[in-house]
DNA sequence: CGAGCGTTTGAACAGCGTCAAAACAAGTGG
DNA sequence: CCACTTGTTTTGACGCTGTTCAAACGCTCG
């Protein structure tokens, strides 16, 4: 969805939501932007686009992606209310987003934060700090996907959601295809894992998108 | 190797090289430093040691590995002369960092660069920037790790170091198995990728540590 | 109740890993 | 200069994990 789009009729932006208002893009970052709402699977920003804003989740959830030229992907991450996403430094952006489902986000002008982290030295370190957080996370990541099998990898994809969401009971927004291109596998070994581990009374699968983790610690590795 | 050991016997600094002098850790920020040599495989740092400094390659090369707890290995980056390593916002390295071949590390004071971030707008803005080329770095690694096959792995990772050197030719200052461990493969696959890559035409071996590369195209994915 | 999508499950296959041995390179001492 | 040692690289044979292709199942929502 570019800037000059706003209007079109696919957007609903409920006036109230929509009204220009603060947004905390940082601890002590509050800088004016504004509200959009997404219909499930609709673009927020796409790969090539100028990186002219900077976005945050309010609710629902949003993938980021890369693809490969014959359309291999892979989800760099998901973004869930309070994440905020599409900070980069260079002049486009180099993936994509999109909503998972229905989902809010906050636009704040990319510019804005520039203008701020160049007046004030307390900004542009919490900017160095966003960046290291992204990267400590990053660097997990990797080593996820360099060295554990499939079983390890969604054991650690559950427990990461369960320690996002402050709960042994899981919603998944993504569908099991999503979860294969974070996690570098098949959507068929992801479903296939899943029913595993709750075969092993390892977790509960009340429905598809709901988990409830039985034995934390069985999932774990290192 | 912790600062405490500085002057340990298995320690050789040139007493005209480790003398303090000024160290480029970022365009524009120069900050006083020393240098030190590390023999093969010597531990520049270990995980969990403190993080009380910032590490730059001068000559050789250094890599920075991460494990799982029963011992399979991840290497997350390799550094060559003028790289920057070791800078985490934590109180703590996440990884630990060794010597590939003999080499020289110039060491930087990591209070120093805080200090000079604290009190200068620019300087902290070049380690936004640090940081963020380094996240973009591992968003394409992970790229390659969680979609590309493994011909696909190791002709990135040649062009990687041909664009790094700047040529043709290219001199492999690691193992195959350090570069298994940064792909996430085996040295065995590595091994069989590099021998068909030759058979093929796209490379030449003239040793196992060096090879020329006639047709950077075939080698490249997306 | 039926359509459509997401999920699960099965069977066959393939790519990469594992294990093992041979080839090779570099250094050491006789 | 050669025999010997040690570590790295290459190659081979085989097996396993995860993919591919396909079909059945089960929600959810008209």
């Amino acid at each position: 969805m570019r800037p000059q789009e706003f209007n079109t009729p696919v957007m609903t932006i409920p006036a109230a939501v929509a009204a220009g208002r603060e947004i905390e893009i940082a601890q002590d970052l509050n800088l004016p932007g504004f509200v959009m709402s997404f219909a499930p699977n609709e673009e927020i920003f796409g790969e090539e686009e100028p990186t002219d804003f900077v976005y945050k989740v309010v609710s629902g959830a949003v993938r980021t992606t890369r693809f490969l030229a014959d359309g291999r992907r892979q989800i760099d991450g998901f973004h869930l209310p309070g994440n905020v996403f599409g900070l980069e430094r260079g002049e486009a952006h180099r993936f994509s987003a999109e909503a998972i489902g229905e989902c809010e986000v906050a636009l704040v002008r990319r510019r804005a934060v520039e203008r701020a982290a160049e007046s004030d030295v307390a900004v542009a370190r919490r900017l160095w700090s966003l960046a290291s957080d992204n990267l400590e996370q990053l660097q997990d990541h990797m080593l996820l996907l360099s060295r554990k099998n499939a079983a390890e990898r969604v054991g650690a994809f559950l427990l990461e959601l369960s320690a996002r969401a402050s709960s042994h009971t899981v919603e998944l927004p993504m569908s099991r295809g999503d979860i294969a291109d974070y996690l570098g596998l098949t959507l068929e070994t992801v479903s296939r894992t899943f029913s595993q581990f709750a075969r092993d009374g390892l977790i509960e699968l009340p429905s598809p998108r709901r988990v409830v983790i039985r034995n934390a610690s069985a999932l774990t590795v290192s």
